[in-house]
DNA sequence: GTCTACATGTAGACCGCCTACATAAGGAGA
DNA sequence: TCTCCTTATGTAGGCGGTCTACATGTAGAC
């Protein structure tokens, strides 16, 4: 399906895989999608400037986990990452009223 | 709320508010302010353009309505339109199933 | 005669995301 | 050991839909 859709809700979505626990970029991109059972799939290219978007925000933090020679960032949620995570379900829910009741789904 | 949310998403809503018949491009932006209760708002420097794309691609066709001298052009969809309208309510449940099982509000 | 609502549009810029490219370590199999 | 796939992170440059700001004109109310 169209990818496009999906824009704006990017940070969202990190947000929310981080919510379940610390975790870096790799994991978090297998996790999108297999919690989406497949939809969804951001290109490197996309995922690692959005996670430093969320970090210079601090809405996350990020840590070299020197698990030997191997460079891994590992993310977790700060407190106010926790907040905006909480408000942006509250728009999601906003939003997708409003939407489905143009297209009358509600 | 975010603004920004929407994107990727005026086209079809466009789309929805015509299915309900033509209307002109100012009663599409009144139609959908009150059918989403407020929520949805899009300046008129989005929303004349898109419907141009619109009927470039041939999913709406316009008509210029001359009643008196006030110009209206009053837009109806093409048969190529609802067909698009129907996949893209079918991408919108895909997409809200993806996203909330990520947000895990499904 | 002025103000608000109606009605449409263009020019230029912004910015989040994508495409394409670049780098490197770990592990499996030949 | 050589190769290949997976793991893992990142940058450079551009695209494109939307926004901001501006421009224009009519209809009706007060």
């Amino acid at each position: 399906m169209r990818q496009d859709l999906f824009r704006g809700h990017l940070e969202t979505l990190l947000l929310a895989v981080l919510e379940d626990g610390p975790r870096h970029g790799y994991a978090i991109s297998q996790e999108l999608a297999v919690r989406s059972g497949g939809v969804l799939s951001y290109p490197t290219g996309s995922l690692y400037p959005a996670l430093r978007r969320l970090e210079t925000a601090g809405l996350i933090q990020g840590d070299w986990a020197g698990d030997s020679g191997r460079q891994r960032r590992t993310y977790e949620l700060t407190a106010a990452g926790r907040r905006t995570l909480a408000a942006d379900k509250q728009d999601w829910q906003q939003f997708t009223t409003a939407v489905e009741s143009v297209l009358r789904l509600a």
